[in-house]
DNA sequence: TTGAAAGCGCTAACAT
DNA sequence: ATGTTAGCGCTTTCAA
């Protein structure tokens, strides 16, 4: 089947494809019959305008990038639904890439990005990311940028992330207001900005209800189920003291709570837990784990509707970056409720 | 910032572009020291290819569109996982379109994927398609185009699937092994095949076992967590006497047992439970629940490779389409052992 | 209201 | 080993 161009459609109807262009795009210097006639033979002759070509001409795309650490993370995907349903509402299209949490197929991400000439970028930072990474250069060559969650430190750019530091302060809060005094929490060793914020809430909870900061209780891994078990397995190991645990995430939790309860103790009657991210799991298992919601498709719109403003606006690097910080939910549940 | 060219490089060394041209496409009869001298100011002036200018004129985008139903679907989300991992090792990206289970949007995807002359495209139907859907045209202009999980019935493509008969049969034998007798088999209302085919499964395991049919314990509505509640209420409500259960996904299995433990029945011994997605949710919860896995990141990358294959061969329509089917994986909990 | 013509940044056939 | 040339299919300016 030959491709058939707005050249075939001009061949057809005895004009020159400048005026099939036209038609085609609505120009208002066209007469109606104009109009009519060229698109019924376009759809007669089954034309598709090639983008490729409108695109290499106008210099626009219609394409954004979006470059998230890995999708089978169901944060990154659900969030990257929201992106895409509103992105895709306004015309936009997007191009994928995992950075699977590698600093190196980042950069490759982006430079694939800037070749294939998208007309911006929405990406969450790889763990490994240090500085800016390659985003600089995103912003040397004017391209608009917004970040999601994970947000590079240096660079003060368009974002939209949960108020971390006030998840970790609330998620504390509740646990101390729950009557918990010896509050462990298990953080991340990387030195990643949300999790240090959520770090910093849990201190100044700590500190506001006048309860001492022991260094004992706060632990640092990587998040896992196994390590969540890990944990309190040590805990108990060294004699350590302590009736609650605050995780940085889900899974984290559920290791937790597994393993008090094969040891016996009582959830939330001895140990009040509360996790982080609102899992699917969290609401189903038994007790219903107590965890902080991270407004994850909300998060994708947003940041998809920001991103559709600075486009509009142009000058992407001229204006204050907007920051858009939503506020978490506290979701109480079995686990913390006594 | 002054967007570089080849034609920039190209004056910069006093050569033509199209020396340049080969000097970074790695020509062979290029010498080495043009090469090198080419690399380095290209590197120097911050030059990157202009990828829709080389789709204009080489017809190749390396864009493979995927059409999946939705991305906050666990399912879609690991299968895109593997397809993308995939397909950017062999350097392809990915083009990204959710239907929202809607024919007319799926139809706007494959229209997106037209336009922007993608070279090939992978899918999974949305639960509103009827026939071909949009697919037919897809195969008309002779772009190669694959298939996971849920398959136009009527189109003879590259498919990758598990084998849902297989799935359903498994499951069902398993309960039969354990012990249990009056099987009930909640399945969803459209006629979508995998669908039809897990019940396929599930109808010729009772028959082998010599077990009798009981239109009484077939039971058709849409999955939902509320769903499975509702069944085993209708269930006890109209009197009927049952054993098992084995659901069409989690999540249903996941309210049947909440009410079964709400009304006071022990699982497993008065009832075993089968679902089928093997949810994350499933190995966590009390009792852990028995399920069929589907291999999803598995799924993803075998659709991809089978879809590289394709593209490799050419003629993609002239050859008989390769089917893989996967074996799903039975995993036995605590739900159904008794 | 329509036509003519230039050019976006490459690839690739042909020429030297 | 390198240069010349002709497009790919559009958008857009200028002209009629």
């Amino acid at each position: 089947m030959k491709r058939i161009t707005i050249l075939d459609i001009a061949k057809e109807l005895n004009i020159t494809f400048s005026t099939v262009a036209r038609a085609l795009n609505d120009h208002p210097a066209i007469s109606a019959a104009t109009k009519q006639a060229v698109r019924e033979t376009a759809d007669r002759l089954g034309y598709r305008p090639n983008r490729v070509a409108s695109s290499l001409r106008s210099g626009k795309t219609k394409i954004i990038g979006v470059l998230v650490p890995r999708l089978d993370v169901s944060f990154f995907s659900s969030v990257l639904h929201g992106i895409e349903g509103v992105m895709n509402e306004n015309g936009y299209t997007i191009l994928l890439f995992q950075s699977q949490e590698s600093i190196k197929q980042e950069a490759r991400g982006i430079e694939t990005f800037l070749r294939s000439r998208v007309d911006g970028i929405i990406a969450s930072i790889s763990l490994e990311t240090e500085g800016n990474g390659s985003y600089s250069e995103v912003r040397d060559r004017n391209i608009p940028l917004a970040f999601f969650d994970r947000v590079p430190q240096g660079l003060d750019v368009p974002a939209v992330t949960i108020d971390d530091y006030q998840g970790g302060f609330m998620a504390t809060e509740h646990l101390i207001k729950a009557g918990y005094r010896r509050i462990v929490h298990i953080n991340q060793y990387r030195d990643i900005n949300i999790f240090n914020e959520r770090l910093r809430g849990y201190l100044d909870a700590l500190k506001q209800y006048g309860l001492p900061i022991d260094e004992n209780l706060i632990i640092k891994g990587d998040f896992s189920l196994e390590f969540g078990r890990q944990c309190v397995r040590e805990l108990m190991a060294a004699r350590i003291d302590f009736d609650a645990i605050f995780t940085l995430e889900d899974f984290t939790a559920m290791g937790v709570v597994q393993e008090l309860k094969a040891i016996g103790k009582r959830i939330p009657a001895d140990v009040g837990i509360v996790g982080f991210a609102n899992e699917a799991f969290t609401n189903l298992v038994s007790p219903t784990i107590s965890t902080v919601d991270q407004c994850t498709v909300e998060m994708g719109e947003e940041v998809a509707r920001l991103f559709l403003k600075l486009l509009k606006k142009g000058d992407y690097y001229k204006h204050k970056p907007e920051k858009i910080v939503l506020t978490p939910r506290l979701l109480v549940r079995e686990s913390s409720s006594r």
